[in-house]
DNA sequence: CTGTCTTACTAAACCGGTCTAGCTGTTGCA
DNA sequence: TGCAACAGCTAGACCGGTTTAGTAAGACAG
C-alpha cells in the first residue's frame, strides 16, 4: 500500500472521512476521546497530509513565492539575501510553510513568474524585494490579489504591507559621524538610481551636507557591482581635490573601493575613509575591517515572514511597519582626516556654533 | 468567475475535459483540427493548470528540493551557494519546474524535511549538497524512493546519481604551482572534516608533499568561517618557521588570512603567498586580488538541475559525471617566496632532476 | 456486405483532502 | 411530556485536473 490517507485512518478508527478531517485540523464536530483515538491512529499509520490534495479545495498551497530580479550569472555576494533567507525560513519552516525561490534576469521576468504562480495557485503570497521608484509590480500583484509584503517604503495610500529600516535616518547617522570627527569632503557611491532606497539615501546626505556646511557631497550612481564601485573609486581619487571620506551603499562595493585604494597606495583611514552601508562578515574580515552601518537582516527576515503570514491569515489591520534604525559599528577604517579640521572646527578656522571650543 | 477551469474551455469549445486535457497535454486522442481550436480557446481564456489537481492525481509536483544545513544566523558570505541557485534555476525554470528551498539547523532536520516533503508530496526529486562521510542522507533518500542528485563524489555502487569535480586534482595543480615557484613550506587551512571534498584535498596534499619532497605540508581543520580562517592563520603565522604559502579552502578564510596578514604586518605576495580554492568577487575585489581555483558553479548548478529533472523523468541511464577540474587562476596574491629558491632548485640548492639548470 | 480495426471522442471514476447538509441521540426548559 | 437546541457524527458533493472504459463512425480486408 502506498502511504495512508485519512479514508485509511478513518476505516482504522471506525469513523466517517469527515470526522478524521476535523479532528486533524482541531475544529469543532468530534469529541476528545475520538479526537485522540484519531490523533493515535494517524500517529500510528505516520500519516502526512498531501499538500496538493490540501490545495486543491481552494484552500491554502502553503508555500510563499521570493523571485529576485538580477541577472543570473551576476548574482554577488551579496550576503544580504541570504542573511534575508535564513530569517524568511527560520518563521515559515516554523509554520511549515515553505518558500518558492526564482531567480529572473529583469522586473518583466518577475512579473511573469508572479502571473504564473497566481495563475498555477503555487503560492499564497509573495514577498517583494528591491523596491523601485513607480514600481510597476505593484499594480501587477494589486490585480493578481494575492497578498504580498514589500521590502521598502513607506508607501502612500493603498497597495501592499511595507516594511522598511529608515534610510534617510541611517544616512544622516553615517554624515554626521563623519563630519563630527572632521570631515567636509565626503563622496558617496550609491547604488541603482530607480531604486527607491538610493533616492532616499542621496536627499539624506545633500539634506545633511547643506545642514553641517560641508565643502562637498557628492552621490555617484553605480549598478553596485564591484566593477563599477572600483572605477567610480579610481575617479574619484584621481581628482585634484579629493574626498576625505567615502561612503558605499554595499559591502562589496566598500571592499572593492578598498582595494583601489590600496593599490594607489592611499592610506586607510589615514588619507581616506570608509564606512559602508552594508554590515557582514564581509565588512569584518578585511583589513582594516570597516566602520558600517550594522542592520539586522535575519531580524527583518523573520518580521516579513510574520508579516506575510500575517496578512495571508486575514489577521488584523497590520499596517506597514518599520525596522529599527541601523546603527553605526565604527571600526578602523574611519578616523579624522589627515591634516583635517579637529571635530567641531571647519575647514576655515571659524568654529561650529553647537560645539565647545577645544 | 474565477480562472477558467478545463471544464469552462471545454463548454467553450464544445469539447469534453478529456479531450481538453489530451489536447493540452499533446497525446494522442484528439484530431489536430480540435486540438488548433482547444489551444485557441485555452488562450483566449488565459487558462493555466492548477498545479495542485494536477499534482493529485499522482503526477509530478513539478518542483524539486533543495535544503541546505547551515545554521540560520552564520550563513555566510559563501557566493557558492547564490552561484549553483542562479544555475539551477536557469534550467529549472526553463522547464517550468520550481524550485523549494530550506535552511535548516543541521543534518537530522534536513533528513526530517526530506521525509516531510515527500509525504507530502511536494516535491519529485531532491538537490543533495555537502556531501559527508559516511552520509546518513544517502540512506534516507534510498529509502524515500525519490530521485536525487548529490553534490560530490564519485560514489561506490548504487546510490543516486553524483556530480562532481576532480577535487584531488585541482589540489595538486595548486600545489605543483606554488612549488614550481619556490614554495616548500605550505599550510592548508581545510574545511568541516566531516565533508568528502575536506579529505580528498587533505590526502591530496600529503601525497603531493611527498612526491615532491616539500619541507612541510600541513593541513588545518577548521569550520569554514571567517573567525576560524582568521585565527588559525594568525597562529600559523606565529609559528618561528612560518609557511610561505597558506592554501584556504574557501574564498571568505582567504580573505580573512588576507587581513590577518595585513594586520601582522606580513607581506602579501612578498612573504606569504595566498591561494583560494574558491574563486568569486571576493577574490577578486580584495588588494591584493588572490590567485585561485576557477570553477564554473553555475554552470555546475545547471548541470544539477540538467541531471536531476532526467533522472525523475527516468531517462535512460545517465551515470555519474564529473564536472571539467577547475583551473588556477593566478593573481597577484602568489610569488617566488621571499629568499626562497627559484623554480626547479630545491631548499639544499641541488637541482631537481626533471628541470633545466638555470 | 459483413466483420474487424482504428480514430476521435465522451462519460465517469479517481486522486486525497475539505466542507456542507443532514441524521441521530441526548439534554434543557417550559 | 413535548419540543427545541445541540453535540457528535456520517454521507457525499466538491476542488480541477488525469486517465480509463466505452461508444460511434469511418476505413479497409475478405
Amino acid at each position: 500500500m502506498g502511504r495512508p490517507t485519512i479514508a485509511d485512518i478513518a476505516r482504522r478508527a471506525g469513523v466517517s472521512k469527515g470526522a478524521v478531517s476535523f479532528a486533524l485540523n482541531g475544529r469543532p464536530g468530534v469529541s476528545e476521546a475520538t479526537r485522540a483515538r484519531i490523533f493515535q491512529v494517524a500517529e500510528e499509520m505516520n500519516w502526512r497530509p498531501h499538500s496538493a490534495a490540501r490545495a486543491l479545495g481552494g484552500a491554502r498551497a502553503d508555500a510563499v513565492g521570493l523571485v529576485i530580479a538580477r541577472p543570473a550569472r551576476t548574482i554577488g555576494v551579496e550576503p544580504f539575501f541570504s542573511q534575508l533567507l535564513s530569517g524568511l525560513q527560520a518563521v515559515l519552516s516554523a509554520h511549515s510553510v515553505a518558500l518558492h525561490l526564482m531567480v529572473v534576469e529583469d522586473t518583466a521576468a518577475e512579473i511573469e513568474v508572479y502571473r504564473r504562480w497566481t495563475s498555477e495557485h503555487r503560492v499564497d503570497g509573495f514577498i517583494v524585494v528591491d523596491l523601485q521608484l513607480r514600481d510597476p509590480r505593484l499594480a501587477v500583484l494589486d490585480a493578481l490579489g494575492l497578498p504580498a509584503v514589500v521590502l521598502g517604503g513607506p508607501g502612500k495610500g493603498a497597495g501592499p504591507l511595507r516594511i522598511w529600516a529608515d534610510d534617510r535616518e541611517a544616512m544622516l547617522s553615517i554624515v554626521d559621524y563623519l563630519a563630527a570627527i572632521g570631515h567636509r569632503r565626503i563622496a558617496h557611491l550609491a547604488g541603482l538610481p530607480h531604486f527607491q532606497h538610493t533616492q532616499r539615501r542621496i536627499r539624506a546626505l545633500r539634506d545633511a551636507s547643506r545642514r553641517l556646511g560641508l565643502e562637498e557631497a557628492l552621490s555617484v550612481p553605480t549598478d553596485f557591482s564591484d566593477a563599477e564601485g572600483a572605477a567610480a573609486t579610481r575617479t574619484l581619487l584621481s581628482r585634484p581635490r579629493r574626498p576625505t571620506a567615502i561612503v558605499y551603499d554595499s559591502d562589496v562595493m566598500a571592499v572593492a573601493g578598498l582595494g583601489v585604494a590600496g593599490e594607489m597606495g592611499v592610506a586607510v583611514p589615514g588619507e581616506l575613509s570608509i564606512v559602508s552601508f552594508d554590515d557582514s562578515v564581509l565588512a569584518r574580515i578585511v583589513h582594516p575591517p570597516l566602520t558600517a552601518l550594522s542592520r539586522d537582516t535575519f531580524a527583518l527576515g523573520e518580521q516579513v515572514a510574520r508579516s506575510l503570514l500575517a496578512v495571508i491569515d486575514d489577521a488584523g489591520p497590520d499596517r506597514d511597519l518599520q525596522m529599527p534604525t541601523p546603527r553605526l559599528t565604527v571600526r578602523e577604517s574611519t578616523s579624522p582626516p589627515a591634516g583635517g579640521s579637529p571635530a567641531g572646527v571647519n575647514s576655515t578656522g571659524t568654529v561650529d556654533s553647537a560645539s565647545e571650543p577645544v
